[in-house]
DNA sequence: TACGTTACGGTTGAC
DNA sequence: CGGTCAACCGTAACG
């Protein structure tokens, strides 16, 4: 009965109820505020597992949640999508290219190897001897063509950052600028969750579940507009790369939009009333106690304070030190001095 | 009972 | 332009 799929086609809604009676997105993340929920309520002394239940949302979760900000200080998911940034930069294609033009019959092995030497790759980021035979055979096949890569200014190098693969926003969104600006708080990572599943898909299971949630809500009705808005059909992957030029990224920000003002949203109202999820369909009141504090949130690590009515501007995090991160989650923290800030912006 | 971990089924986006 | 792949997601279950 429970972990129900909830299939809503005709409105393209979609969404799982979990076994705590919260509403979900497979496969998508959180809503930003909810995760700032969790992370409030942590500093608030409240146990995960109240949490958990407060919020309806798997301990798991909580749990992950609430260590990812311990070690990196951003409430953020993570980057979903994409691929691994390419180590066949067009530079090391170059590289290879002028190796193999100094000797047509050097080895892939001993490309690789001069690559190291000459410093144009590190250990991270040398291609393997496949990469570059296959390289050899299909960019330099033919020497006495230039190589695109020549005259190309290769636009994608420039996201290949060795600490954080995906570019975010942060130069496209000045964070100090739009203090109060209409569109709202966004949470937007680079590839920041439309959620177009979410946002349709919450309004559908809410209405499915819990139709008194919305016939007894004031601003539901906005909120829903909102939502149903952020459709996948109204912003095709098309957009730039990492959400750069996505405009309508705003599963979040609609979610937190209602105010500007989260702390006193996301307590209480955003939750209940306007939130996407049916997770917090229950009284407001069930969350009353939110709203007199937690303001703020402040990273113990980093001293980062997440100040919830300014979100757009409090928020900034660590860069999640990708790489290392998943091939050696516990070393998280080392990459500190590699942080740069990536924070929440407005679209 | 609380919570860290992980298999699983899912989405996403670069290639 | 559709398929592939590898990233991420949250849940559920296990210990």
């Amino acid at each position: 009965m429970l972990n129900i799929p909830l299939l809503v086609l005709a409105d393209q809604t979609y969404g799982e109820v979990n076994q705590l009676g919260g509403v979900f997105v497979n496969g998508r993340p959180l809503p930003n505020a909810i995760r700032i929920r969790i992370v409030e309520l942590a500093q608030l002394g409240i146990r995960p597992c109240d949490i958990s239940r407060q919020l309806r949302v798997s301990h798991g979760c909580v749990s992950k949640i609430l260590a990812r900000y311990n070690d990196t200080g951003s409430i953020l998911p993570g980057a979903i999508g994409g691929s691994k940034p390419r180590v066949t930069t067009p530079n090391v294609v170059k590289s290879i290219r002028d190796y193999k033009l100094g000797d047509p019959g050097i080895f892939a092995w001993e490309i690789r190897d001069r690559l190291l030497a000459d410093g144009v790759c590190d250990k991270y980021n040398v291609p393997s001897v496949s990469s570059i035979s296959r390289i050899l055979r299909n960019k330099i096949g033919n020497l006495s063509q230039p190589s695109q890569y020549d005259s190309k200014p290769s636009p994608p190098q420039i996201s290949y950052n060795p600490v954080y693969p995906y570019s975010y926003p942060n130069a496209m969104s000045p964070t100090g600028s739009k203090l109060g600006s209409p569109p709202a708080v966004s949470v937007s990572l680079s590839r920041a969750w439309p959620s177009v599943h979410t946002v349709s898909n919450i309004l559908g299971i809410r209405a499915f579940m819990d139709p008194a949630a919305i016939a007894g809500t004031e601003s539901y009705q906005p909120k829903m507009e909102d939502w149903t808005g952020v459709n996948r059909h109204s912003f095709p992957s098309v957009h730039g790369v990492n959400g750069i030029d996505k405009p309508p990224i705003e599963s979040d920000i609609k979610y937190t939009q209602g105010s500007s003002n989260l702390s006193a949203y996301v307590p209480a109202c955003a939750y209940s009333a306007t939130n996407q999820y049916g997770v917090y369909g229950g009284h407001a009141g069930n969350y009353g106690h939110w709203q007199s504090q937690g303001a703020s949130l402040t990273h113990p690590n980093t001293g980062t304070m997440i100040q919830s009515p300014n979100l757009h501007t409090a928020i900034s995090f660590k860069n999640p030190p990708r790489e290392a991160e998943r091939k050696s989650p516990l070393s998280k923290q080392q990459h500190e001095g590699l942080s740069a800030v990536h924070e929440l912006s407005e679209s």
